[in-house]
DNA sequence: ATTCGTACTTGAACGCGTTCAAAAGTGGCT
DNA sequence: AGCCACTTTTGAACGCGTTCAAGTACGAAT
């Protein structure tokens, strides 16, 4: 399916391991796949790196070729998870139109597609929590995975009918995006059969959500508001001018 | 310093680990202090199990015969931050008397007694986020430090002179403990020298804390608040009794 | 003093993620 | 064909956390 590389060979690919020929692309593909397959079944921690190469056919040693170390198999999770929950958000921001609606159907829809990897999200979630790894969601690495996802987060904002405050709606999508990684935080401790507490918590938790949006522009909150969103800008947590 | 057990020998401990005599005290404690100093000087991922037992003069078997295993060696970093910040707030709570101040207090009292670990803070802050390790602060084994931690937070209140809506007020020590692991979070993600970009992370988010809170008195949010509180109480992360 | 049961201690061994020197394949050039 | 530089593949070996069958120490009972 990919085309070949017409270069000369020097590994100057922009991103992580070796140069892509049809050949490698194929070898890779093969063991994310299994990979992926492996953890479904079983959940990561008992999938060994030996079972996943013997699985494949190759060895040990040609999986850490192409992937740095087992974590680095789980960006393949997150390229597959993006990858099925745009297209299916294509779809629902084309029906939906209030802002409350928007939100709600986008993080379910992540929901039905994240299910099947839930019990091995755990140990993917850990890597979350750590800076210095590249699979966290704020690290450099992950940098196109998360511009993708706050893409999306404006296109629920862009779409809406509802007024807002005009200042406030420019960082609304960053501010979206944070909001879900605590959706999946939440996801992740839930025990409940088909996280059904989790699709309550957004059912219940998106109305307040609008409803805080609307009395963000009263005026007794404006100062609040501003100090607040700009709070999140001098920590680089959103993209805005800093303060200084 | 401990007083020996005086029962028949049978291992009937409230809390984790075999029975406590003298002796075996004595081994735990020097185990354990050996692997905070370990994990103080060389951070967590390069201490092995094999050096805190060469360095505390036992086998590696033994240190596994009191730890089931090397993440629960950090309980004891639990233990001692917990033990100290608590005899640190004692003086603040004595001289500060508005909500915001105090609450700034014991947090930036938390960071001076924490900054020695925090390198090491990073791979026991892996653990916070597996909702199936015994050492995540939501977790069953946890609940002790936890409760005290909320104590703590009702003294910061109890204490304080700011009228607060009185249906708020019960549920807000809980609420001040989520908002400390939020904090922790940010610290565990902070490189800047001294931790000083959560310093002024603290500085800057409390006084927006103590207005937010007035705010909550006003009509208009009344219904809100109440409604974001239900759903906290409904989802079990704090006690309130849930709505049903 | 001997025995017995329990608390404590040992260290070799296991399975894991990971590394690395070396082998095997691949394609362009003469 | 033969050589060369490069990419791809191999699997034994390393160090780690952890386990466990076997050992030792010690107080109580005989």
């Amino acid at each position: 399916m990919p085309s070949p590389v017409a270069e000369g060979g020097v590994d100057e690919g922009p991103d992580e391991g070796p140069s892509r020929t049809a050949k490698s692309e194929q070898t890779r593909n093969l063991i994310v796949e299994t990979a992926l397959r492996l953890f479904r079944e079983n959940g990561y921690d008992r999938t060994t790196m030996r079972a996943i190469a013997r699985e494949a056919g190759v060895s040990v040693g040609n999986a850490y070729y192409y992937f740095g170390s087992k974590e680095h198999l789980v960006q393949g999770f997150y390229d597959r998870i993006q990858e099925l929950h745009h297209e299916a958000c294509i779809e629902i921001l084309a029906t939906e139109k209030g802002i409350g609606a928007r939100l709600r159907g986008v993080l379910l829809a992540w929901l039905d597609i994240a299910e099947p990897y839930h019990q091995f999200a755990v140990q993917f979630f850990k890597n979350a929590a750590d800076p210095t790894s590249p699979l966290s969601p704020f690290s450099e690495q992950s940098e196109p995975a998360r511009a993708a996802s706050i893409a999306l987060y404006r296109e629920v904002l862009a779409g809406a009918t509802s007024k807002l405050d005009p200042e406030l709606r420019e960082d609304l999508p960053e501010l979206m995006w944070l909001h879900q990684m605590v959706v999946v935080l939440f996801w992740v401790h839930d025990r409940s059969p088909n996280s059904a507490n989790t699709r309550m918590f957004i059912r219940r938790s998106t109305p307040l959500f609008e409803k805080l949006l609307r009395l963000s522009r009263l005026r007794v909150l404006r100062s609040l508001t501003r100090e607040g969103v700009q709070l999140f800008r001098d920590f680089g947590w959103i993209k805005g001018k800093p303060s200084g």
